[in-house]
DNA sequence: TCCTAGATAGAAAGCGCTTGCTGTAACGCT
DNA sequence: AGCGTTACAGCAAGCGCTTTCTATCTAGGA
């Protein structure tokens, strides 16, 4: 690496000017050596590239993408980063956005950024990736649904991707005239096939807890819920319906709740795997048996939902084929699906939480 | 926000000299208001805040670097972003990063990277980071042990710290005389606790399956349940122990494994919660119930061992409060530990999965 | 009343890099 | 031999901001 007998390597950061004085040639050739985008004698190159080594030197980001008026940073932004559900599709994004590991050429730095949910930091987020012009954003997960945000979303996407950045929204419902590429999942169908299965039981009583309202993909899977009860001409009760987070605390609670407001129940149909893993751990206090008693399915197929007892009927959605795909459209490594929308579909995966009605 | 009548907005990106001349004020103006660095008169505030209102300006976050010569990005390191264990780590830093939703004052963006536990990887993000010139890092997780990973990890963690970015260690040995802040779990003494707690059940014949070799916390766990092991006099047969990676599926296979090679084990102690998971649908698939056959225990607490069945016996570790210090510290909002070091204790919980072995 | 200190605002010099444009050899062609 | 090319390399002008230093003005104090 360095040889480490040169005292004045240290005095100061190392610029652009010293390794070009080093190797006795102009900054301009050394940062064409560096950005590879011009042509360089071999030989040259080859000092270059040593003075480089010999002085440790590391590029400054900031000035360079200030003067080429671009940044290698790419923006993932998530709803819960402790959720693997965010953390498969983030780790997936960022393997494809290159960072470190990634296949040659540019070497970008993917970031992902913690909404928790919020709108408010949601919109902050954006505005510190536009503040360092990223390359561009990949937002997961479903979208708050409250006009305001909906509209101050929609200007800040839009003013994204006018400066160039390219936005992707990845397991999000598509933002029209932003300029935004959409991989939407399908969680109505999934809903509603899920919902289908567990009639095709014999269910007639569904208790359903669904995520925070306003929120998109909670309003969809619960659409596709109810589109399968009135297919097959069951009415809701509207007590069966529960509104909680997307944890499992949210879920054991919420299926007490249930169980209070209606005993006969003989199904519990959870947002999302975490709820529904609460759903089961409230059903076994109340002494109640999976299946044989109450069924019980998730959604989203995380990878402990086979490892719950019984393991848990769920719909697969492939999370990280989904990020990776978001990921490689970002990079401008894909071509962007027709019309800029793409619907995944989910995988209704039946296991052993989900069984014929008692009685 | 913005009075929308102004076609001459949008003509190209607002740069500070647009607001300093819509506010009748010198670029100087506006860049002190919006850093209040520096006493501005407060209705020639008003003025500037309300030209950057309705032009919507965006700081350049890369010319203000360049200018200033620090970033406001702060890193965090995590080698496995799918895993909550990481997870709940990085949302409590990134929470107290501040960011969005943090508290007043420097909007830094926390931004976590997956190394997916490659030593390069590793290095080349800190080099990305350093690239960015980072305000801090924080590095989460075991490191790898491999001697030559470890000298250029000194050698760059000691080049950033020149740098006068901030370095944290959280959930990570100390790495010493590079300046970096260490909170440490407790590992050793949390896997020593564990097992000393199946000893005091009765068992005599433990099995262990392991983390990956040459990893910090894969290491300390071993010593720790050794250590139990040979104060309470018992000799460890080699076969007792399986090196595997930190996740369900290896749990799995390498459970299946220790009951090849010794079927008269009375428990099973796994390297962390995932792949204690996987241990135990080993274990029922064979026939074997837990605890009355086999006790299990895990690692970690994540917040889904206790939805198992029979819930987990494992070591909660802080790790959120322990990201949040490491935040903290990160963000010089706290004093670093006396020394630059602290330990971070485990905690037993006792539950289900462990109970008096049979026979 | 004159002078000094305190409070603001502006001028201007960079921060370290990229890139359009301008040389200047060496090459191949007629 | 003469000339258009091609292949490199260097010059220098910024990129948009921060910050030091200087200028101005007002308010006290002697």
């Amino acid at each position: 690496m360095r040889c480490g007998a040169r005292p004045e390597d240290d005095e100061m950061t190392v610029t652009l000017a010293d390794v070009a004085a080093r190797a006795q040639v102009s900054p301009a050739t050394v940062s064409r050596v560096l950005n590879g985008n011009y042509p360089v004698a071999a030989t040259t190159r080859e000092r270059v590239l040593r003075a480089v080594d010999e002085l440790d030197y590391v590029l400054n980001g900031p000035a360079s993408s200030l003067a080429a008026a671009t940044s290698d940073l790419v923006g993932i932004l998530v709803n819960d980063i402790a959720d693997p559900f965010f953390g498969i599709m983030a780790g997936a994004i960022q393997s494809e956005i290159g960072g470190p590991g990634g296949r040659a050429g540019g070497e970008r730095l993917g970031v992902v950024c913690n909404t928790g949910g919020s709108p408010e930091r949601e919109l902050t987020y954006l505005t510190l990736l536009q503040r360092q012009r990223a390359a561009a954003v990949v937002l997961t997960g479903g979208a708050t649904e409250a006009a305001p945000h909906k509209a101050a979303m929609s200007a800040k996407l839009r003013k994204l991707a006018d400066a160039g950045t390219r936005i992707v929204l990845c397991g999000r419902p598509p933002a029209p005239e932003t300029g935004a590429f959409a991989l939407t999942f399908d969680n109505r169908g999934g809903g509603k096939e899920l919902t289908e299965h567990l009639i095709g039981l014999g269910h007639r009583r569904l208790g359903y807890i669904a995520g925070p309202e306003e929120r998109t993909t909670t309003r969809h899977r619960l659409e596709g819920h109810r589109a399968a009860l009135e297919a097959h001409g069951i009415t809701e009760d509207p007590r069966w319906t529960v509104h909680g987070r997307y944890d499992r605390r949210s879920g054991y609670e919420a299926t007490l709740e249930l169980l209070r407001r209606d005993p006969s129940l003989t199904a519990v149909v959870a947002a999302n795997d975490s709820v529904a893993l609460g759903a089961c751990a409230a059903l076994r206090d109340s002494g109640l048996r999976i299946p044989e008693d109450v069924s019980v399915a998730g959604f989203d197929d995380l990878p402990f939902s086979i490892d719950a007892v019984p393991a848990l009927t769920t719909v697969r959605l492939p999370l990280a084929e989904a990020g990776a795909r978001a990921g490689r459209i970002a990079m401008g490594r894909e071509e962007p699906p027709p019309g800029g929308i793409a619907t995944v579909r989910g995988e209704l995966m039946v296991r052993g939480s989900s069984g014929v009605p008692r009685g």
